[in-house]
DNA sequence: GCCCTAAGTTACATGAATGTACCTTCTTGC
DNA sequence: GCAAGAAGGTACATTCATGTAACTTAGGGC
């Protein structure tokens, strides 16, 4: 953990407000199972190195299981944990809201 | 709204996103109203400026409201609208995540 | 007349988060 | 023996979010 927390929602805003943490979180649960490279496709305007950062950083939070094949070319697997997927409520109201959201600001524009 | 979101989750992520606006929310749903002043007493790290800045954009995105009193000194009230109330389950559910979380590190330290 | 008050604003500085471009690895297919 | 492939690492640049410090406003109490 980071550093000192006046509420509880500050952990797990720090846990999953990486710029693409979300949308990760969310693939992983449809998907269950995915290398680097599909995650990368399902990101287009991720780079390399902030994909690379935000998976570690998800890893390191218990959040997701990074598996290695020692191949070459490498291979490498992701998944949600168990506790990852304890996020899945919280993340599927985030995505509902947000796409009311959508909606809602189409409407007055 | 800011930009392209290639997944509904972005955009609640970006609303909600900011160093403080989780905070705030928890307080405004638990106060029903608060004054300015007492909402930078409950965030003792935060600046005047960054918490103008965040009640700004939380009020632009339709999540508060803001009401100003045209008195000397001035008395500003912020409050959650219906629209910021349908974020309440999200809101708690993240709570009770990063409570766990933190007891769940605590646990491994 | 002067200071205090609450909720700002402004100009400027800093730091964290993210991006770009290029290097690495080892094996298989040609 | 050369290139391509997947998943990185590294050095450097940039951008964005926050922070600091000082100024503003106008009425009430002294």
């Amino acid at each position: 953990m980071r550093k000192d927390y006046s509420h509880p929602i500050e952990v797990t805003m720090d846990v999953v407000c990486g710029k693409w943490k979300g949308v990760i979180l969310c693939h992983l649960q449809q998907s269950e199972v995915l290398r680097f490279g599909e995650i990368k496709k399902l990101l287009p305007n991720v780079s390399q190195k902030t994909l690379t950062l935000q998976l570690r950083e998800l890893e390191a939070d218990g959040l997701i299981d990074r598996r290695v094949y020692p191949e070459v070319p490498p291979k490498v697997e992701y998944s949600l944990t168990d506790y990852g997927r304890e996020l899945e409520a919280t993340l599927n109201l985030m995505s509902d809201w947000g796409k009311s959201h959508v909606e809602k600001v189409e409407l007055n524009s």
